[in-house]
DNA sequence: CCCTGATTCGC
DNA sequence: GCGAATCAGG
């Protein structure tokens, strides 16, 4: 199975959203875990908390990395691993809970921009995104109410919509419809910052982990999505 | 045991 | 570049 860009991509946007190396596996199918873990470092992924890090024994443990039971020739001299600065922790912040949050004060977590007028998006980690505006802040006393998203049809029409050439860095890159269709375009809207899509498609592309139970059958998925087994 | 991610190294 | 084998911690 080769690492198509979209594989890739998708490997990415799973692994960023938390998910563990053996549901991205089981997610793109054809590849194993270690297939995906290795394929993370090869694209530079920063490696979230991994159980085999952290766990410094030792406090103060004065052996950095003695972990190379094999052999260990003459390498020696490692060259300063340049580090290549982190300029990308923005699009993800604290998990959201998708349990129902008893949480009652939404206020508290705008404190910036009270007066500004535009609407502030902020995402709140995957399949939790919010809209945050001063005026209509939803108090998420219901229990994460699953919002019923339609492939949002801007316009069938032929005019105005945003084709292929019209993408760039700022507008969702949602598919509508299905490329070959006279009416295939995408989505257009300005973009969830830090996210390839708008708000509502992230909502639909990053879908957060609900109980199998009650779970929304068919999640709407660009080109058939992942495979179903 | 199970799980996890990290690393190595032959291909 | 790829990923199985292996390592190592939870």
């Amino acid at each position: 199975m080769a690492w198509t860009d979209e594989r890739i991509d998708q490997l990415k946007r799973l692994w960023e959203a938390g998910n563990t190396a053996s549901q991205i596996a089981e997610e793109l199918g054809g590849v194993s875990r270690n297939a995906v873990i290795g394929k993370a470092h090869r694209l530079g992924l920063q490696s979230r908390p991994s159980p085999v890090r952290g766990g410094d024994s030792s406090a103060a443990d004065a052996t950095p990395k003695a972990a190379a039971p094999k052999a260990e020739p003459a390498a020696a001299a490692p060259p300063p691993p340049p580090p290549a600065a982190q300029p990308a922790p923005p699009p993800v912040a604290k998990a959201a809970p998708p349990a129902p949050a008893p949480t009652p004060a939404p206020a508290a977590a705008a404190p910036a921009a009270p007066a500004a007028p535009q609407t502030v998006f902020r995402s709140i980690g995957p399949g939790g995104f919010q809209r945050q505006s001063p005026g209509e802040q939803q108090a998420p006393s219901t229990p994460a109410p699953p919002r019923r998203l339609v492939p949002a049809k801007p316009s069938a029409e032929v005019a105005g919509k945003t084709s292929l050439l019209d993408l760039n860095d700022k507008i969702c890159k949602w598919p509508i419809g299905h490329p070959g269709e006279p009416d295939f375009h995408f989505c257009g809207e300005p973009i969830n910052p830090g996210f390839p899509y708008c708000l509502d498609h992230c909502s639909v592309a990053y879908q957060a982990q609900l109980p199998r139970r009650d779970r929304r059958p068919p999640p709407p998925m660009p080109y058939g999505g992942p495979r179903v087994r």
